[in-house]
DNA sequence: AATTGCCTCAACCGCGGCTCG
DNA sequence: CCGAGCCGCGGTTGAGGCAAT
């Protein structure tokens, strides 16, 4: 590289090289290994925070990501994602304890009796793109890792997350998954985490949230609007209104509304 | 010491997009 | 408009290392 360059042609890089490899190989040990500036080692908290937001922002766009963070590579960080950084937050999640149901959540039509092992999917509704009974599949309390969570010195600890492309990961079917790009929601349990939520799969939405209760007020993860003061912080109204104006299902305008009658808890 | 299972991460694969003739 | 060539990206693989048994 350092005699030649690429000259912007990586397929005669090896040639001129003298390497048996192909020029995409070529290309694929240099920027992810080679070239100057590649930081190797650990990542910092403040590099899992990033990672963590943009991830929950944009999904899987790696190379995006990796822009952010001066020094690692798109493969460098869809590795560590895949390998600590998921399973880090996914077994904090899998601590949580179950909360007492209050009266307001059990005695509510769409959202009864939230089972541990969730029931099969409702049937999609086509005329309207929603579920028709769109109900919480699992309830816990939540406490997200502080290393993971964007924070603005002030605890941001109750969120709402909104589940995106993260449908089976085991379905090569893109076509399956839901996502909802234009809220720039994603959930931060990708792939087998939510596999137990094939929902996605028939087409219906769902939604991941958790709310402490503290001033009616919840952390969306990613969202870019509205920033006047934090970015991430956002009343319920304002969830509201995202929803409605993005045409999710009103079912989960109304769900929305009940989280905020219970803090300390965690659903999809 | 040998075996097994798990984890990590560099590398591979296939696809989509772009450019150019 | 079409096809070839190339690049970039995201998903996946598998060799090697390590810990547990």
């Amino acid at each position: 590289m350092e005699k030649h360059g690429t000259g912007g042609n990586w397929i005669a890089f090896p040639q001129k090289a003298g390497l048996k490899r192909c020029g995409k190989s070529c290309r694929l040990r240099w920027l992810n290994y080679l070239r100057p500036n590649i930081k190797h080692g650990e990542f910092s908290d403040d590099e899992d925070r990033i990672i963590c937001s943009l991830f929950a922002r944009i999904g899987s766009r790696w190379s995006i990501i990796a822009g952010q963070l001066p020094g690692r590579t798109d493969n460098d960080i869809k590795n560590y994602w895949n390998t600590k950084l998921k399973k880090k937050l996914v077994g904090n999640m899998h601590h949580l304890k179950r909360p007492p149901q209050p009266a307001t959540i059990s005695t509510h039509p769409l959202i009864s009796q939230i089972p541990i092992n969730p029931p099969p999917p409702p049937p999609y509704n086509h005329q309207y793109g929603s579920t028709t009974s769109f109900r919480p599949l699992i309830s816990s309390t939540f406490s997200a890792p502080s290393s993971l969570l964007p924070m603005h010195g002030n605890n941001y600890n109750h969120q709402v997350i909104f589940g995106g492309e993260a449908s089976c990961s085991n379905s090569s079917d893109s076509t399956n998954q839901i996502g909802d790009q234009n809220l720039g929601f994603q959930s931060y349990f990708s792939n087998d985490r939510v596999d137990d939520v094939d929902a996605d799969d028939e087409g219906h939405k769902f939604l991941i949230a958790a709310n402490h209760g503290y001033d009616h007020k919840v952390n969306c993860f990613g969202h870019e609007q509205e920033q006047e003061q934090n970015p991430l912080d956002y009343s319920m109204e304002d969830i509201k209104q995202l929803i409605t104006t993005n045409h999710i299902s009103t079912n989960l305008n109304f769900f929305v509304d009940e989280i905020k009658t219970e803090p300390g808890t965690l659903y999809y």
